[in-house]
RNA sequence: GUCCCCGUCGUCUAGCCCGGCCUAGGACAUCGCCCUUUCACGGCGGUAACACGGGUUCAAAUCCCGUCGGGGACGCCA
């Protein structure tokens, strides 16, 4: 009782954080009108734009949110930065799901950011895709952004870093794609006489309308170990000496990721970056951002990766459709599965919980549950059946998840897969048929091959051996059906009295129950393996039931 | 190649930080039994792991070193 209570109430509040997305949605384009309007204009590093600076002429009016940097501990602000450069994977969600989570429990905030400064590479489908699988995982978001609608923020703060000479203009022409550099003797660390480049120099080139990229010029003498603490790694630390001079912005002016991403963290004043554990070792350079722009670097928190059984990397290209969100929607799963499937891969709450309700798993949020080691999502490469493609947990888990939904609840869930699928219910009988399938289906999508025969007038073709009882004949099916043929037609179509009337019919006829049932089940399902015989013959009601065994007698002779 | 990270049942994990309660616990999957009109649910039980080698210690899955194995990062991609 007590548990179903929980439940209701987590579905309310569900649907409230919902509600409540939608909101954000809308008023986004507000909220970014705001962000870049010219309101902190003596935001301390902004300067004059001169004719001859590299920079384009096109940062006057941007600002830095006052008060920028990690802001007090108590409401901590989270962000999920994807970029739009594919569909949403299944790694990016659990991403996603462990910043709202500790945003939750927290009582934080949760941006979403969309990281969308390589132009080539970004895409509209991806975008929605995006967004079509955060909705269905029915996850809220508090602020939204674009980053490349916040473009002049991050030239100002590379602007910053570069006067105060922590950066330098490189004019060695761009590599063509080639491969080349790694593999070779050692690590790579900048390019030969770009780094020393006279001020006046490569003002001179610049002026002269010379293309450069910024490069961050790593402090290797000053600073020989990059040291911080991982909220889930622990102490880390890098020489210098491994950490080449990266790209701050490209040739074209556009930032590159590292800068945008760390002068947006600064600029929206993120708090804890949460994050894939392929991020590990770029942090050090993230840091060396955050410093060279004055501000204090956020807490730092790496998730293990999500891998495929291979071991490697959650790809599409390798992996298939798996490794996206959208597919585990179509394919039936219950988003609250989804999500807590995804919560123990990679993190626990330590107490043998599995099934976790989306409140439950907000309370027992901690990043001292997250694990070190890379969780392998088990799926089978190829296969035929849904049940075989996917992590046999992360079905099971649906089925739990499943079982705890009200009948109601289930039905509403179930009813568009029907109608969808070429088939009219009423929600009556929906209901009446949502009882008998709920503890039978593991995937929402179940309910077409597991109650099939409710819907259809016409039973698919069956075998009739099927409908030959154990230890029986033809002539034995035949009997059963003729008798229950007879008993069937004055029988009340109530589960006792069928039970009766049946039991009484298989005495009379000398036969075990099972014998007499078998060739029934058959006949109204079509098929051996169905819900318990009264309730479903009760919901296919009598001229089914007597038609359906009119016709298994016709085809047995 | 260089750097970083990781290594408990087939898979997800508890235990590791603060050595003894660990003859290593739970779950999924798998196998068997029970319940039962089939299926499912449920119940009971079985198989199955501390990568390896050295230390330290009365005592190591737990601490130290090494080896091996796996992954990730090294772009004017993110």
């Amino acid at each position: 009782m007590e548990r179903e209570t929980q439940d209701d109430a987590e579905d309310k509040r569900d649907a409230s954080l919902i509600d409540d997305q939608v909101a954000v949605s809308s008023m986004k384009n507000q909220r970014l009108a705001v962000v870049s309007a010219p309101l902190y204009l003596d935001a301390p590093f902004l300067r004059p734009v001169t004719s001859n600076d590299w920079l384009p002429p096109m940062i006057d009016s941007v600002t830095t949110r006052s008060g920028a940097g990690p802001s007090s501990a108590r409401k901590p602000r989270v962000r999920f930065a994807p970029s739009p450069t594919g569909f949403l994977h299944v790694g990016s969600a659990r991403t996603f799901i462990f910043n709202w989570l500790y945003a939750r429990h927290n009582g934080g905030t949760m941006v979403l950011r969309i990281d969308d400064t390589d132009v080539e590479r970004n895409t509209e489908a991806s975008l929605s895709s995006i967004f079509e699988g955060l909705r269905w995982l029915g996850l809220s978001w508090d602020e939204e952004y674009k980053q490349s609608e916040r473009l002049a923020i991050h030239r100002q703060i590379a602007d910053a870093i570069f006067q105060k000479g922590l950066a330098y203009r490189d004019f060695t022409p761009a590599h063509a794609g080639d491969t080349e550099k790694s593999g070779g003797q050692g690590t790579w660390l900048f390019n030969p006489g770009m780094r020393e480049l006279s001020r006046a120099e490569s003002d001179r080139r610049a002026a002269a309308g010379e293309p450069f990229a910024l490069r961050f010029r790593v402090p290797r003498e000053t600073e020989p170990q990059i040291r911080f603490v991982d909220s889930v790694y622990g102490e880390q630390s890098k020489s210098t000496a491994d950490i080449e001079d990266f790209a701050l912005l490209r040739s074209d002016r556009m930032p590159t990721y590292h800068l945008a991403s760390c002068a947006d963290d600064a600029d929206l004043g993120m708090d804890h970056i949460i994050r894939g554990q392929d991020h590990l070792s770029n942090t050090f350079k993230h840091i060396l951002i955050f410093e060279a722009a004055g501000v204090t670097p956020p807490e730092f928190a790496h998730l293990p990766l999500l891998v495929a059984p291979d071991g490697t990397k959650l790809s599409k290209r390798r992996h298939g459709p798996v490794v996206s969100v959208t597919t585990y929607r179509d394919a039936g799963f219950l988003p609250e599965a989804f999500v807590n499937f995804l919560c123990l891969l990679g993190w626990s709450p330590k107490d043998n919980r599995e099934k976790m309700s989306r409140q439950e798993l907000i309370d027992a949020f901690s990043l001292q549950g997250i694990n070190r080691a890379n969780a392998v999502v088990n799926f089978k490469e190829p296969a035929a059946t849904p049940e075989e493609t996917f992590d046999p947990k992360a079905i099971w888990l649906n089925a739990e998840h499943i079982r705890a939904l009200s009948v109601d609840d289930l039905a509403d869930r179930l009813m568009p897969i029907v109608r969808e699928a070429g088939f009219t219910v009423g929600r009556c009988k929906m209901l009446q048929i949502t009882k008998l399938i709920q503890e039978r289906i593991k995937l929402l999508s179940d309910v077409l091959t597991g109650a099939d025969f409710f819907f259809v007038d016409q039973l698919p073709p069956y075998d009739n051996a099927e409908l030959v009882p154990q230890k029986g004949d033809v002539a034995m099916a035949e009997k059963v059906l003729k008798k229950a043929r007879e008993v069937l037609a004055r029988t009340d179509f109530k589960h006792d009295a069928l039970d009766q009337a049946l039991r009484a019919a298989a005495q009379e006829l000398g036969l075990k129950a099972g014998q007499m049932f078998q060739p029934i089940r058959v006949a109204v399902c079509g098929r051996k393996n169905a819900p318990p015989l009264f309730e479903t013959l009760e919901v296919l009601g009598r001229d089914t039931t007597l038609q359906r065994i009119e016709h298994a007698i016709q085809k047995l002779q």
